[in-house]
DNA sequence: TTGCAATTTGAACTCTAATTTCAAAATAGC
DNA sequence: GCTATTTTGAAATTAGAGTTCAAATTGCAA
């Protein structure tokens, strides 16, 4: 799917629950799709203010549950102190490998893993909403500088 | 390892560090010890308060991060506001099925999940610290009472 | 268009978890 | 027991997240 129908699709939810399309919301919204993957509301507020002045850090906050219920982002694993939040880009389940030095995030997918997650939850008759998994450790390049020093 | 054997585990960690083994860093173990898997500061607060009067929220606080780096503990997955702690009994690698009803935790294991994600790390020179796979939904007994209403 | 009801915004404030400060108390080694 | 050093508890501080409320903006209908 394109940006610009995550645009619309995010317009359509705003008019089916009466919300109105502010200017703030758009730059939001626009900002969020030509960000990287991963992100909190520090990092968007300031990229955000890099181009616009009169997008206030409470309106991100205030969004955030918007964009969350539109289905444009999902809330992801809080592995450092802030809240953290990525896209959803209509993927679906993936495997985080974070590395704890520079903070990078590679994603892999694994049918395998997940259908194994899914026997396992059906064993137990649990329904799964979410599925997180996160790897904290070193990414080859930090752990070849760890390695020389 | 018998319960036993953590808190002489402890004590050596502390006194390694010259760090002195106060009734209260006791008092924490011993909770801990004694507690459920899975908890936050305020639960072994509140555990705590109900036999002794004399440890205070601050020590707990600053008693996590030494558990943590004596190895009795690790720092859970923060699936609610609150940081969430769990014992690391020595037994490593497990998957959380977090019902998002009642809280309730079930660990289940799954060495083929461990193996495929160590494949994924080793393709890309990445370096396990510590893997959390958590899985958000209902359990059985939530999803029942969700069905009838 | 313009007018107006309803929503949204921003600044300041509140809330809560987590951490720090500092004087008084406790501990470990002599 | 004495003393240097660490630790404690209460209170203060910090920081992220969320809320309040008056002023501004939006969307719709006349």
């Amino acid at each position: 799917m394109k940006e610009q129908n995550y645009y619309k699709e995010f317009v359509e939810f705003l008019r089916k629950k009466n919300l109105k399309l502010t200017k703030q919301r758009k730059i939001i919204v626009d900002a969020i799709l030509n960000s990287q993957e991963h992100f909190n509301v520090d990092i968007l507020y300031e990229q955000i203010k890099k181009k616009y002045k009169n997008v206030s850090k409470s309106t991100i906050y205030r969004t955030m549950p918007l964009l969350i219920e539109s289905g444009l982002l999902k809330q992801s694993l809080r592995c450092q102190a802030k809240e953290h939040y990525e896209h959803l880009h209509g993927e679906g389940f993936h495997i985080h490998f974070v590395c704890e030095k520079c903070g990078k995030i590679i994603e892999e997918q694994s049918a395998e893993i997940e259908s194994l997650i899914s026997m396992l939850a059906l064993n137990d008759n649990f329904v799964i909403k979410d599925t997180i998994v996160a790897v904290k450790g070193l990414c080859s390049d930090c752990a070849d500088k760890d390695k020389e020093s």
